[in-house]
DNA sequence: GTGTGTGAATTACTTCACAGCC
DNA sequence: GGCTGTGAAGTAATTCACACAC
């Protein structure tokens, strides 16, 4: 495994799905074929891409579903658990809490803070919901309670004016991985790692296209 | 405007917020340098990007930020306001209905579906805030309020297991750009656009690069 | 025969570097 | 002098096409 392009990596979740679903159908073995038209690519683009991870398949055969969802979910990095935190526990901090995805492969959302002392102490729960049993901590000690927690990853969700200044604090806190909902560029250190997302940017592309 | 790659489109929205963000700073006037550091790439790629859409700036001078940002509003067909309807009113959609943002950069929340009986007919509220004068809707006739409501993008938030089904009857209602919350791969004819938003798929693509 | 793995060919994107205009 | 616009050069990603393993 020398080096995976970028492209190929933001693939891999998308096979991860689809072979999950492929497992649950009782499929046992899949061919570059089948997993093309699941993922929306094509053949030749699934073979290049898995072979970037080694010799996974057998010729004349495919791919064997559960050794393949092994494969990448090592080489993603799942096979232990990841540590989550989310600093903001507003709207979207919240809905993000109540997604049982996250679990499902391997995400632990280990705190939750938010600077509103209204919100700081009270429970974390999903209304009408299964409890968290999460607290939601204050901000003034973000930096030791990530570090205490030991969070791999934290996913932004604080308004944009605060989201610089917060990104730099999670930094300090020994965070290398960021999922940024504020729509605004971080300007962090290279070696923390900022994906950004922002559904209005996502729109203007539709629209875009819409002609 | 021959053809635009896409990647730059892609870019586009984010020079529209960085320029945006200039406009309140003050500035009148930015260079392809300065528009690169607050976008985070480099100076040749911005000129590049912009030289697509045509000769938008002054040698020796920059570019005017008010007709650059025209310009880029043009081309993303916002120069005219976005219907966009939501369906599926869960805990992602109603986060989704409060994000300010739509309405600024002119995405119009006109309509809210929801399957569930017990929501269809309630006005569409943001728990202490304003209300938003909009009442959830049952899907009974999904297709034809979508096309009465004139809808030009679906923001897709239900399950996944009924997911593949709403967006074809969405398609069905006229509707040619769908933005995909749910974590599947829809398969829908070639002239309906769709984006796919996954929350977990960005946690896996930042879990590999932690190593 | 069937379907993978992979060099080679193609296509797409980025960066360079400089002519041209203000 | 300063900065854009853009061909040309350089990289990266995708697709082709076929040898090879089962």
């Amino acid at each position: 495994m020398e080096h995976v392009p970028d492209q190929t990596i933001n693939r891999l979740p998308v096979y991860l799905r689809c072979l999950t679903r492929a497992r649950d159908q009782g499929l046992r073995v899949v061919n570059s074929l089948q997993l093309s038209i699941m993922v929306g690519t094509n053949a030749a683009q699934v073979r290049k891409d898995l072979s970037y991870l080694g010799e996974l398949g057998t010729r004349g055969i495919g791919y064997d579903v559960d050794s393949l969802m092994a494969q990448i979910s090592g080489v993603l990095g799942l096979t232990e658990k990841r540590r989550v935190a989310i600093v903001g526990y507003g709207r979207l901090g919240g809905s993000l809490l109540g997604y049982k995805g996250f679990a499902e492969r391997g995400f632990d959302i280990v705190g939750i803070f938010d600077a509103d002392p209204a919100k700081a102490g009270r429970a974390a729960d999903l209304r009408g919901s299964v409890a968290t049993g999460l607290t939601v901590r204050s901000m003034d000690h973000l930096e030791d309670d990530l570090r205490e927690l030991g969070v791999d990853i934290v996913i932004l969700t604080t308004p944009a004016e605060v989201a610089q200044e917060v990104a730099e604090r999670v930094a300090a806190g020994g965070v290398r991985a960021i999922l940024n909902f504020a729509p605004l560029r971080l300007r962090l250190p290279d070696d923390v790692r900022v994906k950004e997302v922002d559904v209005s940017v996502d729109l203007q592309v539709l629209s875009f296209h819409l002609g």
